[in-house]
DNA sequence: GTCATTCGGATTGTTGACAGCTTACAGCGG
DNA sequence: CCGCTGTAAGCTGTCAACAATCCGAATGAC
């Protein structure tokens, strides 16, 4: 067997997909790649100066994970979010949010909740108003709630939820919140980790998802881009 | 404006790799290809009759849905669902079927309900000891209970948690139960669903799930396959 | 005999090119 | 002037071949 020296990590390179996917995700959150717009190949090969297979495969893999859309011949385009879908997302992340905070309050593991704070703290110390690093920061914090579950599977479902979260807040004017609304949500939720009752703490989270994401109504609307031939599931 | 000629359907081919995905989806839960074994690309390739894209495609999405794991350079392979896994599948699973159930409970919508009736009915049909198509019927049962939500998106969350289930029952002889005892279960469910108080219906699904997975004890086991290079979020 | 090394086979990662489809536009007829 | 048709361009879907990497068996040293 051979020695392990210690603070040596392996390097293990990730596959070029995988490097492409984190990229595009990125882009398609934060509104460099508009809803409807087509995800052209050629153009995306050219620019990370690959060729145009690892891109297809890095856009077959967010068309699994639901942010494009692939229709045959034509090309991947990034989902539109009618009010139905923003309902149905808030509806996943308000169900996965409060079974985290459930457990994390049944728990009351000082690890997670440190962590909380810090993500908190870091939101609050937001300057300026960028609301998309406001936006990212608060995301921040509800994921690591949702970490705290130390669920895989949880926090898979609700990486994806977080990632139309966001393009539903980037495209949405009306969405905006103030800073200071957010942190004294964050900081309330926190409190009744800590030392609140099941209860209250539950409403504050409906109560937070509401204010963020409620303005939605749920309304009559298609549940997917009309033509496409390749749903995700 | 052209005319819409009655009684044509327009012709929606579906994408080849989504295609290959669900044939190779079906094999993974089905057990033909096992856990932990390796998905050869040629060999897929020359058995479909097509190249080799396609095929990389359609396993960078099971690799996004989480049922394969890309290891760089060595290839693709089945998940192997440790004790921890099936553990966290049936937290899932257990936090979106209570939620369905609820709502479909506060609905009683008759359409769904029926639908249920119809699933139910096809379990108990099931002639033999066909472990497989007990575990799928009473899959589709679960599906549909999931369904009635309404949600895209909990629905696709739970496909995945399915296709798990598949997988960690068609390797675990132990899991089996009688076919009697999961069209009873099934049964009291819709019964409580129809004419049952919230709290009793819950506690019916809890039972019924933790009789069918519960059986893996949440135990420390390792959450992804060592040196995997490509996890799934 | 055991361990380290090297070489070969096999598989994956990537590329460039070709075929098929869709779309937009110019041309033609009514 | 309006509508249909044919054509051309651009894109996606697919393929076969090349390069890079890894695994295992054979070889040699101690």
């Amino acid at each position: 067997m051979t020695e392990v020296i210690e603070g040596l990590v392996p390097i293990t390179r990730r596959t070029t997909s995988s490097l492409i996917v984190d990229q595009l995700r990125e882009r398609i959150v934060d509104g460099t790649f508009p809803p409807g717009g087509q995800m052209a190949e050629a153009q995306l090969a050219a620019t990370f100066g690959i060729s145009r297979g690892p891109v297809r495969e890095a856009l077959q893999r967010l068309v699994q994970e639901g942010l494009l859309v692939n229709i045959k011949n034509r090309g991947v385009f990034v989902i539109e979010l009618g009010p139905a879908d923003l309902a149905d997302v808030c509806l996943s992340r308000r169900l996965i949010e409060r079974k985290a905070a459930s457990l994390l309050w049944k728990s009351k593991d000082e690890r997670h909740l440190s962590r909380l704070d810090v993500a908190a703290a870091e939101l609050a110390a937001t300057t300026g108003d960028s609301w998309a690093e406001v936006v990212e920061r608060d995301l921040a914090f509800h994921e690591s709630l949702v970490e705290s579950a130390e669920s895989p599977r949880l926090s898979r479902m609700f990486a994806t939820l977080v990632a139309e979260t966001r393009i539903g807040l980037a495209t949405r004017p009306e969405a905006r919140r103030e800073r200071a609304a957010l942190v004294a949500e964050h900081r309330a939720l926190i409190e009744l980790l800590r030392d609140g009752t099941e209860r209250r703490l539950l409403a504050a989270i409906d109560a937070h998802l509401d204010a963020s994401l409620g303005s939605a109504r749920p309304t009559a609307a298609r549940q997917g881009r009309a033509g496409a031939t390749d749903s995700p599931a």
